[in-house]
DNA sequence: TTGTCTGCAAAATATTTGCAGGGAA
DNA sequence: TTCCCTGCAAATATTTTGCAGACAA
């Protein structure tokens, strides 16, 4: 790790993804941090969430439609829903032969894999089915 | 799947995909279309990946940096190589059963999943080794 | 004839970078 | 004092969209 300076806006960056289970956009943090210290800027966030990246003191999860941060450090997996896009941890355990299953594949050095679920989120699922009835009515009233 | 209708553009589009085998971006197809016919604009190549995508005839495989295309249609996984970027497929089985564990564990409507490995290519492997004995020259030399 | 598709250009996103001054160590 | 870090603004990079005309069916 490079020499790094422990300056208030990274603090506040690092106090920010760690403040949230969701698993949150570079903007968002953006405006978390906004919200406690007006002066911040967006490049500033955008070079701490990497630096912090990097450093393994937060992980970074790349869904469809971008990166997301996330605060927990341990190897997980991540369902995303398709429909609202809310990226959820997936406690699977993570599973070292695959790697060398790929490696021996492909001939690439492999050092670590991600696992990315795609599905439809609690809230998603309940929100189709009221409106799948809702359509059901009004066929019906037609 | 939508009605389509069977353009010039999306032809080569189609083409373009099947007829490489390493995984290209959109703007890789764009230029390779555009050497067949210098008429056609990025938004059509972008429009046409989509619509390609959508109806199973490609598929689009998120990487660190983008989006790229795929000409294989069955579920298979990928490398990426974290120096140069390249991508290659992983020919290993799709694990159906992860799909059932990620439900369970999360409450989501689980439909797939990807993976993808991180790791270093045969040909970056190569030029780490080349540059790191060419740096034990110059430090004996010094 | 119908309605999808196209090219163009502008717009929308998302992220990065140059630079001069600021502040942690 | 050193030099990493910051804010600002501009630059990039990538993808999407509005629109009028083109063309497949």
């Amino acid at each position: 790790m490079q020499q790094r300076r422990n300056t208030h806006q990274r603090q506040l960056v690092l106090e920010a993804v760690q403040g949230r289970c969701d698993h949150p956009t570079a903007d968002d943090i953006y405006l978390e941090v906004r919200a406690r210290d007006q002066r911040i800027s967006r490049a500033t966030v955008y070079r701490n969430l990497h630096l912090l990246a990097e450093d393994g003191q937060i992980t970074s999860v790349r869904v469809p439609g971008g990166e997301r941060f996330d605060r927990r450090r341990d190897d997980h997996t991540h369902v995303v829903c398709r429909v609202c896009g809310a990226v959820a941890d997936a406690p699977l355990p993570y599973l070292d032969e695959l790697d060398e299953d790929a490696a021996r594949a492909t001939g690439y050095e492999v050092t670590s894999h991600e696992i990315l679920f795609e599905g439809i989120c609690p809230t998603c699922q309940k929100s189709l089915r009221d409106q799948a009835s809702d359509e059901g009515h009004e066929a019906r009233g037609a």
